[in-house]
Formats: structure tokens, C-alpha cells, sequence
DNA sequence: TGGCTGATTTTGATTAATCAAAACTATAAA
DNA sequence: TTTATAGTTTTGATTAATCAAAATCAGCCA
């Protein structure tokens, strides 16, 4: 009845995919899911038709398949349970963000409610973890927040990091070492389509550039405030 | 290479069953083995012989099976692990220690040695969990102390609570509210063999009686100091 | 309208862990 | 010494997840 973590964790590639969908694209296909979770495609296969059997996934045959609702509530109480996980692994562990995100993959699958809420009690009911990812709420709700990237949002204004989506240990480490995490203040200063790349002045008016797929990654608030 | 789940708690229920084997005995019978796993036996004997060519276990057919010095070392590792999480998971995250058994047994599978090591950091590497069962260090030794049952210890002699071997929730919540956790210091006043119980005077002097079988799972040092 | 190509699905096998039930041992009682 | 029986092992199947390779489909190009 409950899912496996297998289950779990096509649940998670289906909706991260859906998520990256070009244009007007419903449905993944097969031969990218398979990509991702690193199996054949055959086994993708057989794996979405079970997945359509139990009603967690929509599957249309040489199309694709897309997460249904009851997919989708799923595929968030596991983000949430992964989120949380790694706040707690950062706040109260002391474990470095770039370090955390295999032990919140294997851990998620297993712990828990009991533990999960005791968790989300101590940290305060976090809205965000350290990447700067939403929290889903117990009934998975995502608190929505309007976020632009620094490709996108105004020249010259100061805005806060909010969120980077890139869980690269060295790419993390790279925004640690820049002061460039969640709830810094910096400001786009130009950008420039030919050399692709991204000029910020950042903490103590530090300037450095950094390439647009970079810069894809950050994603900040207009406003001053803090972002968190 | 790295042992799956099932083959760690075949290890370690052939760990518990061997030390608990009466007097000559030394092999742990494939029946009882089955039974406390919960499969059948036929299974246990596959897995068993799949145990015994990896070098883990000793096999004899018909007579039973025991563990290799390698096995030992596998199944101290895994106790560590079990016994640091619980630690945790009581001390940290502050759940109560009748209801941390189960997480502790899914997570010490998953959990990566560098979150295992930061864990026994923050506990300040501690020499046993909160049922007071000895955690054996990083390379399987471990920290033996004679302690003696309260069947066994002297009467009329303030004697310090060192360890309850028995993770039933009921049995350790009736242990809290009793004031007979690890460390509390008790008296036992009289025994009697007729009724098979025992009668212990406790915290500020309170008097009960509890079940032979009960007092053999309460472990002491027969010093008045501080059983941690 | 074919026919090619790349993606997808099927097919047939494999591995780990399990079960039920049949076959087999060892030992203790007659 | 024979026989019953309790415990153990074998046998044949099953389930979940996977792979490689053969078969099939969809859409595009000429």
C-alpha cells in the first residue's frame, strides 16, 4: 500500500521533469525519465504502467506520462519530508549544505511522521530550507512566492538571494565562498548576451561575474528584505 | 559489496540469538533463527547459506549457525550505528525513548558514516544509549563493564540502574514512571522465589514489587555512583 | 506515399528475497 | 533395531526491479 522508495522516487523524476517542460508540453517522455533515474528505458516503461495502474501517474502510450493529483500530493509530502531533512541535517547537525543531500535521499524514505513533525517543531516550521526551496505544508500546499532569476530581474537594484537550484556540492560551494547563499543582498550590474555572462557587485560591494547558466540558478526577490 | 538491509539483520539476529544460547550450546538452530525474523524456514536457510559464502557466518546443516569474526564486526558496526541513532534521536531531537527503536532500525541502514561520526561528536561519544546498552566504537570494541541483574545483585545495597535490555515500549514506559531509568539508584530489599518477584525501595524511598522476569532485565553496577 | 530514423514498447532473462509444500535427517522412544 | 516426529532442507513459484536486445511505432523528408 505505501509506496516504495522506488515508487518515490519516479514519483519525484516525474514532477521535476514536468516542472522543466518546454513551451506547450504536457507530458514527459519515457526516454528523458529513464535519462534521469539512470535506468533503461523498458524499465521506465514498465515501471509509469504500474504507476497508471495505481493511479499516481497519467500514461499515454509513445507520448509521455505527467503525475497525476494523487501523484502529485505524494511526490510533495516526499519533497517536504526531503526539505525538512535537510534543514534539520544544516541547522541542527551542523553538516555543510553541499554535504546533505544524499544522506536527506536515503533518510527521507525512511523516517517517521512522528519524527518529521518533531523536526519541522524544532526548526519553527520552516518555509524554506537551505537552498532556499519551499517547504510544502503537511497537505501540501507550496507557500508561492514571486521569484525572478538574475537573468531576469532589474539592473542596479539591490535584491536578496532567495534560492539556488542547483544541489552540485561544487556549485554550492561556490556560492558559499562568494557569499552569494539565501538572504544576501547583492545587485545586478550588467549583462551581456555575447560573452553570456553576468557582472554582480555582492557583500562589501565585491564585484565578480559569473556565466548566465549561473546566474539561471539564483533566484532572488526584488525587494531589500530578507528573503527567507 | 556493501551488505543490503536484509543480510544486516540476519546478522544481528544471529548476534542476539547466540548470546542468549544456554550453556553448551553454540550454534543458533535455523527454527529459531526463521521465527524471530518472521520467515519461514526454508528461507532462512537460503539466506543463511548465501551468509556463509560470503565468509559471514559459519553454517553447519542440521545443526545451526554462528557468526564469523567477520560477521561479529559487520553486526558491532551495525550496533553502533542503531544505538548512536537512538542516542540522537533522544538526547537531540528529544523523543522519548520508548518510541525511537523503530526509526532508529531504518536509519541505521541509510545514514552515512559522516553523519554516523557528527552524531557521535555532538553526544560527546558516549559509551551507551539511553536503554544504557554499550555502543561499541568506530572499530568494533567494546567498553565492557560487569554489571549484574536484579536477581543477582546484593540486597540491602544501594545499587545504580546501568541498563534495560528490553526495547518493548510498555516495559519502558512502566521503567520511566517507576523511576528505574539508567542512572537512578535503587535498593533491592527482599527476593522471593514463591511469588517470583522482587521488592525494591526507590527514588525517595518508594517501595514496589515487580516480576522476577522483569528484575533480570534491569541491569546494575553494584556501586552507589553514577551507572553512565 | 513510401521509407527511414529515432524513440518507445515488448520479450525473455536475471537477481534478491520470499513462501508453501514436499522431501529429507536425526534423534529419541518403543 | 525400527519407527515416529520434530526440525531442516529442497523444490518450484512468486514479486519487485532491473537489463539487453528484438520488435514496433510516429513523424518527417523526399
Amino acid at each position: 500500500m505505501l509506496p516504495s522508495s522506488t515508487v518515490e522516487n519516479y514519483l519525484k523524476a516525474i514532477y521535476v521533469a514536468e516542472a522543466q517542460l518546454e513551451n506547450g508540453q504536457r507530458l514527459v517522455p519515457m526516454g528523458q525519465l529513464a535519462a534521469t533515474l539512470g535506468v533503461a528505458p523498458g524499465t521506465a516503461t514498465t515501471m509509469v504502467k504500474a504507476l497508471a495502474e495505481s493511479g499516481l501517474a497519467a500514461y499515454e502510450p509513445y507520448n509521455g506520462v505527467r503525475l497525476t493529483s494523487s501523484g502529485e500530493r505524494l511526490a510533495a509530502r516526499r519533497r517536504r519530508r526531503h526539505r525538512l531533512i535537510e534543514s534539520f541535517l544544516v541547522q541542527v547537525i551542523g553538516m555543510n549544505w553541499d554535504e546533505v543531500h544524499e544522506d536527506a535521499e536515503q533518510m527521507e524514505h525512511v523516517v517517521s511522521d512522528r519524527l518529521i513533525d518533531r523536526i519541522d517543531d524544532m526548526l519553527g516550521h520552516p518555509e524554506s530550507d537551505p537552498h532556499g526551496d519551499p517547504i510544502p505544508t503537511a497537505d501540501g500546499q507550496l507557500p508561492r512566492r514571486p521569484l525572478e532569476t538574475l537573468l531576469t530581474c532589474p539592473l542596479h537594484t539591490p535584491v536578496t538571494v532567495a534560492r539556488v537550484t542547483d544541489q552540485d556540492a561544487a556549485f554550492l560551494r561556490f556560492i558559499e565562498s562568494n557569499h552569494l547563499k539565501p538572504g544576501e543582498t547583492i545587485e545586478v550590474e550588467a549583462r551581456d548576451e555575447v560573452s553570456d555572462s553576468v557582472r554582480l557587485k555582492g557583500r562589501r560591494d565585491a564585484r565578480m561575474t559569473i556565466g548566465a547558466r549561473a546566474a539561471s540558478k539564483l533566484l532572488v526577490t526584488a525587494d531589500g528584505g530578507r528573503g527567507l
